[in-house]
DNA sequence: TCTCAGGCACTAT
DNA sequence: ATAGTGCCTGAG
């Protein structure tokens, strides 16, 4: 493992605030320009200066890593001209510029997932790094306080009011439960990551409170599965006042159809899609 | 005061 | 199978 920490990364099409601010990860702080957050076990400051990613890291973090976390291991410009089928995907395309889906790590990605049930982006964020502050591990690099999620086994012996005084509310227990499979082992992220999506999906809703949608947003954010389409009420707003003249449609149904319209990177048009609807409505 | 927010589990049909 | 309903919590 190298040991790094500073350097930076060639990134034109990389939109670094776009892409940590629409909502699909949870738990960095911006401070000034820079992004502060954990890679791993490992803390990091990011920011972006034109067409480069400066980063500073503590020892331990493999710059390949970096870039796979940023999603500048894909070609975007190829992503998004495939999933540009028709004129609102390329109206949708062209309102933001260098949004990529990021690589996360499965653990915070699930837990920040469970979170989001029924709850608002900035509270889940808030709610992340409450229990980062309070139950998990201080870190420091470029002289900034860093807060770690607490490892699945250490939130597995954490009190239930602990974790609801970090205001998780009904959602503690299933946190809880999620950490005792994960250091159990009988949720292997090593294991998922070789599974069929199919497979895994299945594997991941046995996880007391993780449903379809929930399942899906830890295969795409964090496995990069990037033909799954999880829907929220955005997006199933969204894809039935497009594609459906309005009509109700049930959100198994609009997955289905997410997956088979937009193809392998049906999981890249969700985002844009998402976006585009929270940013400029839908008319 | 009441509704609602990037769902889910539980219950009754 | 499938449609209702309640849920921690805080912001508008």
């Amino acid at each position: 493992m190298t040991d790094i920490r500073t350097g930076h990364i060639p990134a034109a099409d990389l939109n670094l605030e776009t892409s940590m601010g629409c909502g699909q990860i949870f738990g960095w702080d911006r401070r000034g320009k820079t992004y502060f957050g954990m890679i791993g076990s490992t803390a990091v400051g990011i920011r972006q200066e034109g067409d480069r990613i400066v980063f500073v890291t503590e020892s331990g973090l493999d710059r390949s890593r970096i870039v796979s976390y940023l999603g500048l291991d894909v070609d975007l410009g190829q992503i998004l001209k495939s999933i540009t089928r028709d004129s609102f995907m390329k109206r949708v395309v062209g309102s933001v510029r260098g949004l990529r889906l990021l690589k996360q790590e499965p653990w915070p990605c699930l837990c920040s997932y469970i979170i989001s049930a029924n709850n608002r982006v900035e509270r889940i964020d808030t709610i992340v790094k409450q229990i980062s502050r309070e139950l998990g591990t201080r870190h420091v690099v470029d002289g900034e306080e860093v807060y770690c999620l607490p490892e699945p086994g250490v939130l597995a012996g954490c009190a239930e009011s602990g974790l609801r005084s970090c205001g998780t509310g009904f959602r503690a227990p299933y946190l809880l439960g999620a950490a005792a499979m994960v250091s159990d082992g009988v949720i292997d992220f090593d294991a998922i990551a070789g599974m069929p999506t199919g497979e895994a999906r299945d594997l991941l809703k046995t996880v007391h409170g993780v449903g379809d949608k929930i399942a899906d947003c830890v295969l795409l954010f964090a496995f990069s599965r990037y033909e799954t389409f999880p829907v929220d009420v955005w997006i199933k707003r969204a894809v039935q006042i497009k594609y459906f003249d309005s009509g109700e449609v049930k959100p198994d149904e609009i997955r289905r159809f997410g997956q088979e319209y937009f193809g392998e990177y049906a999981g890249y048009a969700q985002e844009y899609i998402y976006h585009y609807a929270r940013e400029h409505g839908l008319e």
